[in-house]
This record gives structure tokens, C-alpha cells and sequence, in this order.
RNA sequence: GUCGGCGUGGCGGAACAGGCAGACGCAGGGGACUUAAAAUCCCCCGGUGGCAACACCGUGCGGGUUCGAUUCCCGCCGCCGGCACCA
């Protein structure tokens, strides 16, 4: 009989469809599980090579995980809304929620060819309004805490997809999404204060089993830096207040910058004498884009205002004043003291614009180089902190300022507060009426969902306004407070609204009153396991953690964080060894594979295809590898079937380590070396024969990789029920000892040859048996013994000297 | 600049609480079966020398610790990724 894959597949996936085999139930006795993957984004293109990878992995844990008696819940959703459906609409006339179906009955097929072991009755999609209903009502709550707010201020504008992005989306200066320019616009924005998070966002990362680069990660992105804030007094009369990472060199202070937007230089340009040079540089720095503030060589630039000093707090000396776009307004207070003799941006700055360097922390050389070592200097010309270390100096300098009243102890993180509106179609209406008499009003809960009308066109504007904005009968509105006419908030919420909950909504999917019921909350808790992206560390995973805290603060969910661990998977890249794309030609579709080989052999090459946590290749010629192993246990499992014939069941060592190895190696997501110790035990049963029960065992380690066949063959073999709900093979270590070990003999750490002796063979043992070997006797027949080192059931090295040496 | 990660055959990769380097697979070579090919099954496959037994070399480079180092330490080189005028 032939390994019919296809029909094989197909026949499998109906009966597990129509059975609901991989139901997940609320409430169930058993301890549960829960395993998420990141929902995909339903691109026109349909399934990428990148996508089986992460979600192959996850269904082989969930299944093993199902065997092992646990109720789990894998879920699969689509993140919907998005620019590139909307751009594809727009360019064939058709309507973004057209396009969006479709894409996701294209998705939703391509995704049960593989068979993966999702709960599809819990399948949910962002762009459902019973969905949104809830992304909406999280942004209310928000509004009714002050998180949500609006604010005017600079933000970062993509020029082509004509929308502002978060900061989070912009790499480089250029757009993440599609790599073109971003500049800096002046707008009123919806903002969210995941600032107000930041502290707890960092401090909870320690409690959670996260790989360690995504816990980096987000730590550099969170950015927090300790130092103070110290109070400048001016000739102007207004103060200047700064952050400093370094108060302990404050005496080294010589000037002071600001930034060109800071208020106080508009406030103080009547009394500057050249007030013409400041405000052409204010408006040289306002052109910059976010690539050419970032990509431009540093070479500093600045002016000085002339007319306005700053004043040392501790030295009473004057300090000339500068603005210059090395100082970032939004960091901070948009205010510096420069200190060249111990900061290499000031010193550059200082060697620029001659000004004097003062050296206060002794160790380096300041003539030649800015010192920044906090370890080893002792302070000098710093008054009352000469002969301190950094660390005492700055202890002391802190307590001095807070005596005075000058300044304290501050904390300062990089993240800024994230940019929540698009000026586009294709995702949430924020459910925001503006009343001209009570300004922001938040829609009644009672009026969710507010849907997304239906329009003609929704091509983006190059005004800054959502093509909403053009929806007369849409916007205009009464206000829910005052009964006056109104008008709707028309900007739609980003990509990362509806994925900041997705996986609570998994939990009950149905649910018409609440975004989940409590006893469902409750029963699933955290996501005990969440695999996806590194490129999604400081976007999608860090936005969720802030969105999941915020509901556990207003009551709504059971736990402060939402995943209790974290892994990532690397990119499959092409056959070249490039990025795959489009334009390199390099892409592998999964479905061709699919059809050419069948998703068995698809579901075991993306593992097998290297370490998971690594990027890897793709190679044509190595698939075919994974399906001569399929193929070989198949015919296997006729020779089994056909009487088995010379088989007899010696390989039962093999089996349990072979169990063993499997069953650790799923845990550690190390799939490459699973596979290959099934592939040694098969190359074992080739060898030396095996029974119906030796294979069975097998089928069932195999089943979470490639379950169709293992399905197929147990079912040929004559055995009960489905192989995927069998409970996983168990291993007894003590049925792994083999009777006799090969031991390496060294001489002089080097390999000379190797022995076989009874397993746990003594020491004295082992020295004789490596003594009595030919080889080994020449040797010490030459040269006289020293000593002998004995590593158990391993190796024994002899230390020899020539004999008359 | 800074913080991570990684350098192993022709290729993808194994092995690291220090203990037989190259598991498993691909590609390659040989054989069996076949009229033949494919498929399948069996064997070989790091390098150099040798008919062979065997010897020497070999985990990016240079040192060190150790009976013994791919694994630990010090110093370089090269790739990949994060952050970056964040005071």
C-alpha cells in the first residue's frame, strides 16, 4: 500500500473538524493549558513560509500537551484591520471588509491544510463589530481614567502612508511598514500614557519566564535612568531646570543647552541680541526630519542666546546659554547642563564653540577626550565633593540640593507615551464625539459599537484629516452630554488596538455582554505560553502587557501580566540565504509544499530545519529528506503489520531514551533534535526489527509532528481511538541502562582507543580492561604510569612519562 | 558608540554542570534489486600522508587554566540583532 498523503490528510482533518477533537473547555477539571501564537494579519498574499514555522511548533506542544491529560486552548484569530487591506481595496475598488473576508476564508483554508490542532469554534477577527465593540469600550475606560487623551504636539508622519505613526513604528526615520520618509508634523493626537506604566512594565519583567533578549529589549526600550534634577537660576529671572545622570560633576558645568522648541526661547527672544540667529535655527531644526536628526553626521551645531546667563547653583558662576537640536525636547526637561570634561556630546560641543573644559573627576584627560568612567575617578576642583568617589559624590551632591531646595533625585525612561489615532479608513472608529460646549465626550457604552461606515472612498487625505472627516452624515452627531450638535472623533485606532487583547477574547469568544466572562478570565488565567516574533518585542508585546495591566487595575482581569512566558522563533529565509521577498524571487509558498509533499512533511522539515530560536535557509533538497523519513515509516509499519516476521523486541533501551529525548526536547523547543532521535530509532527498527508495540510507542512520539500519518497508522495497526488522544509514552529510566558501556581510553588526554565494559563498572575495572588492551600495553611498555583519571561509564585517561626521562 | 547573540565538514546543523567533535539530515561516492531508470535497501563520506595497520592536523585567530577545552578565563578578528545626540 502507498503513503497516500493526500487523502491521508484530508480524511484526518474532516474527522477531527467533525469530531472536535481539540475542543477547548471553559471550566474543565483538567489542568489547562493555554498556548498562543500571534494571530496573522490576512494579507492578500495569503499564508507565508514564516507563518507554519511558530505555529507548527506551538501545535506540537498543545498536542504533546493534550496527551499529557491537559485541557488546552489554542486559539487562532486574524488581526484584520490594517493599511496594506485598505491600500488594496482602494487600488481595486472594492470595500476593505470585502477584501478582509476574503482574505481570511483564503487564510482559514490555507491554515487547515496543515492540520493544526486549533479550536476554530473560538476563531475570532478584529474587524468584527462584536469584536471591536470591545477594543472600543478598553479605549472608554482608558478616556474615563486619563489615559487616553489628546494632545497637540509633534509627531512623526509617514508622507506616504499619510498617517502619523507611534514611535514605536518608526525605524531608522522611515516608516516600519513601508520604509518610507517620516517627518515631524505638528498635530492634535489621541494619546495613550503607557509612560505611566513604565515603571511597573519594567519591574514585572523579573517575575516572568520571558527569553532573555525579549526582556532586554524591552528594558532598553523602556529606558530607565536614574540621576537628578537640578534648578538653574537665569539672568532672565525664569529658572531652567535640568535632568543629569551625573550630579556629581555639576561643578564641571560650563554652559547650558536647551532645546530649540523649549518655551523659554520663545519666552525670552525680546531680550536676546540676537534674537534673528535664534529663531532662523529654531526653524532650521523644526525642517530636520527624524532621519536627518538621527543619519547626519554629529557634527554639533548651536547658537548662543546672547543677553540671558544661566547660574551655577554650586558655584555661583554665570554660564552661557545655547539652543541646539542635539537636546531632545521630549527627553527629559528639553534642558542640559554641559559638562565636556566628562560628556563626549558636550565635549564635542565645547571643542566647537571654545568653550572651557573643566576637569572634576580626576583619571582621564580632558585636554584630549571627554572622562565618562564612574568607577574609577575621584573628584577634584568640586569644592565640599573633592577626594569622593562618583557614587559617594553623587549621594552627597543630591541631599545638598534637596537641602536647598535646588533639586532631587529623578527618574527618567526613553518610552514616550504612544500616538494612538490614524488618519485612515481601515480600523476602529474612536468612539469620541467633540461637543464645541463640552469638548471631549466619550459615546455612551450603550452606543457600542460605533460602526465603520460604509463609504465610497476613503483614500487618504494629504490635509492630516481620516477620510472619515468627509463623512458628513457620519460625523455630525449630538453630543451624548449636552443633546447640542457635535461632532465624531474621525481618526481610527492603529494596527496594535486590536491585538493589545486578542488572547483574553479567545477565552469566550461569544460573549454578547462582557469582553470575557469572569469564570473564564478565571479559568484561563495568563497565557502559559506564548511564542511569536522578536520584531513584535517592543510593539505588540509590550502595548499588550500596558492594555492587560490597565485592566487588571480596573477590575476586569485576574492577573498583572498576560503571558507568563515568552519565546521566539527565527526567520525562515530563502534558499540564497536572504530575506525572502518578492522582489528577490526567493519566496516558498507553503501551500506548493503542501501539495508536492503533504503537510506532514511540511510540519516536519519547518522543524527540523535547524535550532528554532535561530534563522535558517530554506533548502528544496533537505525536504525531501523529511518525507524519505515518512515514507520509511510507513513501509515500516507494513512490515510491522504483515506479521512483523524477525522482529522481536530488542530496542527497548532506545525506545525510553528515545521518549525521553522527545518529551525534553518538545519542553525545551529544541524540535531539530526531537525529530532526529526519532529518525535514529527508526534507523534502529530498520536495523534490528521491531514489534506492533515498539511502533506504536513510536507513532505516538510522532504524532504531534506529523499527525496524519500517525493517525493513518495507528488506525492500520488496529489500535483504539485516535493516536492524538492516547496519553503521551512514558519513559522508565531504569529500562534505559544498557549492559555494557564503550569506554575512551586517553593517554595523555589524547584518544588512543576504546574498551567495553559492564555499565557502573568499578574503577579498577576499567583500569584493567584499558591495560589489557594491545594497543595500550605497547604504550606503557614504553613509558611508565603516573596516574589515572576515571570518568564513570565515560573515559579513562593515563598519564604516562617516557620511561628514562 | 553601547548592550545582546553567534563563528564547528561541501551544506543545514548535533555535542558544551569540561570527558570518544561532526548525532540526524542534505549533497556526493559505491553496491544490491531492475532489461533500464526512478523508488527502495545496504555500505562509505572532516583534512593530509599511507596499499594498509596507523600517524599527524582539525570547532574564527592568539594566549592561558586543566590529566583533558568546541565548552571555562584573558586579548583580538568577523558576522547578525537591539538601542543610540536619551544628557
Amino acid at each position: 500500500m502507498k503513503y497516500e498523503f493526500h487523502a491521508i490528510e484530508k480524511k484526518w482533518q474532516k474527522k477531527w473538524d467533525e469530531e472536535k477533537t481539540f475542543k477547548a473547555v471553559t471550566g474543565d477539571s483538567k489542568p489547562k493549558f493555554y498556548g498562543l501564537i500571534e494571530f496573522p494579519y490576512p494579507s492578500g498574499e495569503g499564508l507565508h513560509v514564516g507563518h507554519p514555522r511558530p505555529y507548527t511548533a506551538m501545535d506540537i506542544i498543545a498536542r504533546k500537551r493534550r496527551m499529557q491529560g491537559y485541557n488546552v486552548l489554542f486559539p487562532i484569530g486574524f488581526d484584520a484591520f490594517g493599511l496594506p487591506t485598505e491600500n488594496y481595496a482602494i487600488k481595486h475598488h472594492m470595500q476593505p471588509s470585502v477584501v478582509t473576508q476574503r482574505n481570511i476564508a483564503h487564510f482559514t483554508e490555507q491554515l487547515k491544510t496543515l492540520g493544526y490542532s486549533f479550536d476554530w469554534d473560538r476563531c475570532v477577527d478584529t474587524t468584527d463589530p462584536e469584536y471591536y465593540k470591545w477594543t472600543q469600550w478598553i479605549f472608554l475606560k482608558m478616556f474615563e481614567k486619563g489615559l487616553a487623551y489628546k494632545t497637540y504636539m509633534p509627531v512623526n508622519w509617514c508622507t506616504s502612508c499619510k498617517c502619523v505613526l507611534a514611535n514605536e513604528e518608526v525605524v531608522d526615520g522611515v516608516c516600519e511598514r513601508c520604509g518610507s520618509p517620516v517627518i515631524r508634523k505638528e498635530k492634535s493626537q489621541w494619546m495613550l500614557g503607557i509612560t505611566k506604566y513604565a515603571q511597573r512594565l519594567l519591574d514585572d519583567l523579573d517575575g516572568l519566564n520571558f527569553i532573555e533578549r525579549v526582556k532586554i529589549q524591552q528594558r532598553n526600550w523602556i529606558g530607565r535612568s536614574t540621576g537628578a534634577e537640578v534648578v538653574f537660576s537665569t539672568t532672565a529671572g525664569d529658572s531652567i531646570t535640568v535632568f543629569t545622570t551625573r550630579p556629581d560633576t555639576l561643578f564641571g558645568a560650563t554652559y547650558m543647552v536647551i532645546s530649540p522648541e523649549h518655551e523659554l526661547v520663545n519666552k525670552w527672544l525680546d531680550k536676546l541680541e540676537n534674537a534673528e540667529e535664534v529663531t532662523a535655527y529654531k526653524e532650521e531644526a523644526a525642517k530636520k526630519s527624524d532621519f536627518e536628526r538621527t543619519e547626519l553626521s554629529k557634527e554639533k551645531t548651536g547658537v548662543e542666546l546672547r543677553g540671558v546667563r544661566a547660574v551655577n547653583p554650586v558655584t555661583g558662576g554665570e554660564l552661557p546659554i545655547f539652543i541646539s537640536d542635539y537636546v531632545l525636547a521630549s527627553y527629559g526637561t528639553g534642558c542640559i547642563m554641559a559638562v565636556p570634561g566628562h560628556d563626549t556630546r558636550d565635549w564635542e560641543f565645547a571643542k566647537k564653540f571654545s568653550l572651557p573644559v573643566i576637569e572634576v573627576v580626576s583619571g582621564g584627560d580632558v585636554s584630549k577626550e571627554a572622562f565618562t568612567d564612574c568607577e574609577t575617578g575621584t573628584m577634584v576642583n568640586s569644592g565640599f565633593l573633592n577626594g569622593l568617589s562618583v557614587e559617594q559624590a553623587k549621594k552627597k551632591i543630591i541631599e545638598w540640593l534637596s537641602d536647598k531646595g535646588l533639586g532631587k533625585e529623578k527618574v527618567n525612561y526613553k518610552l514616550r507615551d504612544w500616538v494612538f489615532a490614524r488618519q485612515r479608513y481601515w480600523g476602529e472608529p474612536i468612539p469620541i464625539v467633540k461637543c464645541p460646549v463640552c469638548g471631549f465626550v466619550p459615546l455612551p457604552e450603550s452606543e457600542l459599537p460605533l460602526l465603520l461606515p460604509e463609504v465610497k472612498s476613503y483614500e487618504p487625505t494629504d490635509n492630516g484629516e481620516s477620510p472619515l472627516a468627509h463623512i458628513r452624515d457620519w460625523v455630525e452627531c449630538t453630543c451624548p452630554k449636552c443633546g447640542g450638535k457635535a461632532e465624531r472623533e474621525t481618526d481610527t485606532m492603529p494596527q496594535w488596538a486590536g491585538s493589545s487583547w486578542y488572547f483574553l477574547r479567545y477565552m469566550d469568544p461569544h460573549n454578547k455582554n462582557e469582553l470575557a466572562s469572569k469564570e473564564a478570565l478565571d479559568y484561563w488565567g495568563m497565557v502559559d505560553w506564548y511564542n511569536g516574533g522578536m520584531e513584535h518585542t517592543t510593539l505588540h508585546l509590550l502595548y499588550s502587557r500596558f492594555w492587560h495591566k490597565f485592566l487588571y487595575d480596573i477590575g476586569v482581569v485576574p492577573n498583572p501580566e498576560p503571558y507568563a512566558k515568552r519565546t521566539s522563533h527565527g526567520m525562515i529565509l530563502g534558499e540564497d540565504g536572504q530575506k525572502m521577498s518578492k522582489s528577490r524571487g526567493n519566496v516558498i509558498n507553503p501551500t506548493d509544499i503542501v501539495n508536492q509533499y503533504g503537510a506532514d512533511t511540511m510540519r516536519l522539515y519547518i522543524m527540523f530545519i535547524g535550532d528554532f530560536e535561530k534563522a535558517a535557509p530554506w533548502s528544496s533538497d533537505a525536504v525531501k529528506g523529511c518525507k524519505r523519513f515518512l515514507d520509511r515509516i510507513w513501509n515500516l509499519g507494513e512490515r510491522v503489520s504483515g506479521g512483523g516476521k524477525g522482529y522481536s523486541r530488542n530496542n527497548e533501551a532506545s525506545i525510553h531514551r528515545t521518549i525521553k529525548k522527545v518529551s525534553e526536547d518538545i519542553d525545551a523547543m529544541k524540535f531539530n533534535t526531537a525529530i532526529a532521535a526519532m529518525m535514529s530509532l527508526v534507523n534502529e527498527f530498520y536495523d534490528k526489527g521491531a514489534d506492533r508495540d515498539d511502533f506504536c510507542a513510536l507513532l505516538r512520539l510522532l504524532s504531534p509532528f506529523a499527525p496524519h500519518i500517525a493517525e493513518e497508522l495507528w488506525q492500520l495497526q488496529g489500535q483504539k481511538g485516535m493516536c492524538c488522544t492516547q496519553p503521551w509514552p512514558e519513559y522508565d529510566e531504569s529500562k534505559m541502562v544498557e549492559a555494557e558501556k564503550t569506554i575512551a581510553v586517553q593517554v595523555n588526554g589524547k584518544l588512543k582507543t576504546t574498551v567495553t565494559v559492564a555499565t557502573d563498572a568499578a574503577d579498577d575495572a576499567i583500569t584493567a580492561a584499558a591495560c589489557a588492551d594491545d594497543k595500550i600495553k605497547k604504550i606503557l611498555g614504553e613509558s611508565e604510569l603516573i596516574k589515572t583519571i576515571v570518568v564513570k561509564n565515560k573515559l579513562i585517561n593515563l598519564i604516562v612519562k617516557p620511561k628514562n626521562a
